[in-house]
DNA sequence: TCGGATAGGCGCCCA
DNA sequence: TGGGCGCTTATCCGA
């Protein structure tokens, strides 16, 4: 565990080779330019960001806004540290990133061990299992399987209504667009060929969607069923609550 | 600029609190535990991660590996530290994250200021621009407007064929899959019906296809032009050049 | 604000 | 490995 205040260039680098070599995990707050090339080609200029260095090798810049970083390098890159101009080289075979350190505020390195997973829950996933249990939710509705595959992709969940009608539902956890009723109306079309139906109805099963989605659902006989998605947290009273205690 | 190795738990606290007054940048490499609540519900166990915390309030949690926040919280958030339990609370209107921090490693902040701005080049738009300023590279096409727009999308690039049909490209940087293909499908439907024309040819611009969207092209009789994004990994110094270049 | 679309998207799962 | 797709996607841009 270290970290050390405007290390002397030298320093540094005998810092950052120790701390990679130990496989910790680095964070380094300095004023630095960034170039990129492989996917696209970027160039950004000097400026104070974060370098975050994990043992994986991934390596992260982050300017100091915004939630996503403005450039980075994927795990099991190569990491090279140049001798004489004070650099930073990731490389793998189809892109690379070098990072020029011009003066480094902060370098702290630690030997992070984390053995724990995210536990989650309301995902489309969730949804689905939820539609898939209760089927009412929908009208309807006998299902029949979840995660039926496609050459053209999976449908959620698959069932039928009780004239024996086949019925492919499209979950959406937040607000359904063109895009849902465009994959929701792949999926109908791939089953009405393969299996000869005439009828199959297609469902977008989400909280909301949007109102030219809308329009193209009623062009399509397609039909939206208002769902929210299981432990999906709307703004309540509690939550506003909580805020205004914190608004003082 | 600070930086502290194992602080107290009050040490701790009057760090963050001044930090976060004077809206310095902050990283925390701790034990923690995380729970989100908002557009999902989640919860993370006991494990070394690192904490990001900008001059935005945008918060950032880190595990040791991977590319990606296991948690975080957008800009603009509002960030609360809990007075018994060293825990930090962030909560805008619809979501709330809380960090109970059960050892901090290091504690490092600094002011950092950052003014510049990514150049890139690479994205779908310069490939749009470079087909509407070369028409070559489609074939028999004559351009008529990038970005036309359509309560259904907007299309990348709009022109016509020497027959003075009409053509519709849409552009995909990488490779293009089935919902590239359906979103080309909606164009061409719309302008079809919006015009009343008969004939008007979708094409596919793009460096690859998935063998299924190729499948989808053909039954729509859509073309495929193979192209690459402009600066897609060419040599340094014509890099060099053109990141000026649009500089300017 | 809503709506649509891109992203060096990432990451997961399944054939 | 390729293909399809969800994501607390984030972010940008236009109406």
């Amino acid at each position: 565990m270290r970290s050390i205040i405007n290390p002397s260039k030298n320093r540094f680098k005998v810092l950052l080779e120790r701390s990679l070599r130990k496989t910790h995990s680095i964070n380094i707050m300095c004023n630095c330019e960034v170039e990129y090339k492989g996917r696209a080609v970027s160039h950004l200029k000097m400026g104070d960001r974060v370098v975050l260095i994990k043992p994986d090798k991934t390596v992260i810049v982050h300017q100091p806004s915004g939630r996503n970083p403005v450039n980075w390098m994927p795990a099991q890159a190569h990491i090279k540290l140049e001798e004489s101009t004070l650099k930073i080289e990731s490389v793998n075979p189809r892109e690379f990133m070098k990072i020029k350190f011009n003066h480094v505020h902060v370098f702290s390195s630690s030997p992070l061990k984390d053995a724990a997973t995210l536990k989650q829950v309301g995902s489309e996933a969730d949804m689905a299992k939820m539609i898939y249990d209760n089927p009412r939710l929908i009208g309807e509705f006998v299902p029949a399987s979840m995660e039926e595959q496609t050459t053209y992709g999976f449908i959620d969940v698959f069932g039928r209504d009780y004239n024996n009608n086949l019925i492919i539902i499209e979950c959406k956890r937040y607000k359904a667009g063109l895009d849902a009723v465009q994959q929701l109306r792949r999926y109908v079309e791939k089953i009405k060929k393969d299996k000869s139906k005439e009828i199959v109805t297609g469902i977008i099963a989400a909280p909301k969607i949007t109102s030219n989605a809308k329009k193209m659902l009623e062009d399509w006989n397609f039909k939206f069923v208002k769902i929210e998605p299981p432990m999906y947290l709307v703004p309540d009273k509690e939550l506003q609550k909580r805020l205004e205690e914190y608004e003082t």
